[in-house]
DNA sequence: TTTTGCGTTCGAGCGCGCTCGAAGTCCTAG
DNA sequence: CTAGGACTTCGAGCGCGCTCGAACGCAAAA
């Protein structure tokens, strides 16, 4: 019940825009066929970040990799898994020192689930709360590219609608812009 | 109709969590009955950012503000309209470097409203795009509370959820920690 | 008259998250 | 034998958006 509600809502997340929402399925999804070891090369590739960028999670401390005989980086798949939660985590816009503390719970050991807890539903929020702010800031823009005459709606009036009252935020210059200086 | 819409989701946006709902609505709504002149610190008070900043903005090439007898800003009630119409675009993560792109244009002249619009519309994808990334990032979150035993659902199962097939991302450690090593 | 307080300018500094380049090692293909 | 390419470490640099502090000006209150 739960697992499929959400899958659903993941589903409509998704919705409209393909190129993102393939990638965003791919990744919400596929794990479990991961190859045993990966390169430094692979996993950017898989996580669409750059080598560079990997480095600097591992000197930050969010993961040790292990090496080969060459001193090369060997990806197995516990740590893929771990880039691939960092990754996402990263995305969903949580900054380096809470990822650092996270990582530093589950390595504690298990006693910390707890807290781990803690942190997962504080980030939550920090998303849902984003989400609103966003969604918030979204219909604003979407109201003045309405009141532009913006191409939201079928006809499109420029100007001469914006001469009236702004009641809803959003404002620059269409008001007062009666006779334009041009 | 588009009107009513647009306001009936901002509600809805707003719904839960008090505090930040109550602050959006009025930033949301309120304008029109803004004092004739502003001195910084009211302006700061207002848009809740520091005198700093706004001083910045000014320095950026944002907004001109005018000075009074002895050198300290004045803001009107257009100037503070434009604070107001920059810190929400900031706040909906619109750089800076965009802001002062639109502004520009703004600036010289109505027959620039086409090229305003295409911004407008841009930015409201670019809203959208990262509306939909945290959503999924939301779920994803949501779906580790809950295998972890977390606080979403009444029943709370502490760990030992964790012990099967982690078909959908977010990993980090409850796999493979069947005995744990604590 | 001195202090308090709010403002000013200017330039430097900071935190974050990369991002890059130099210099070196190693393996493989031509 | 040599050249290319993928990797390594290290440290520096960068873009962004503030944020701060120093040194100063003016005006009303103590």
């Amino acid at each position: 019940m739960a697992t499929d509600d959400l899958m659903t809502r993941a589903l409509e997340a998704l919705g409209d825009d393909g190129p993102l929402s393939v990638e965003a399925i791919h990744r919400l999804a596929d794990l479990g066929d991961l190859p045993e070891m990966m390169t430094i090369a692979e996993v950017a590739d898989l996580l669409d970040i750059s080598p560079h960028t990997l480095r600097y999670y591992e000197r930050a401390g969010l993961v040790e990799v292990a090496r080969d005989g060459n001193g090369h980086r060997v990806y197995d798949a516990e740590v893929v898994r771990r880039m691939v939660f960092l990754t996402r985590m990263r995305l969903s816009g949580m900054p380096m020192r809470d990822l650092r503390h996270y990582i530093s719970l589950v390595d504690s050991g298990a006693h910390t689930v707890p807290e781990r807890l803690d942190v997962l539903v504080e980030h939550r929020d920090t998303i849902r709360r984003r989400i609103r702010e966003l969604t918030l800031s979204l219909t604003a823009v979407e109201y003045k590219i309405a009141t532009y005459g913006g191409s939201t709606g079928p006809d499109v009036q420029t100007l001469g609608t914006t001469t009236g009252t702004d009641r809803m935020a959003m404002p620059d210059e269409p008001l007062r812009r009666a006779v334009p200086a041009e």
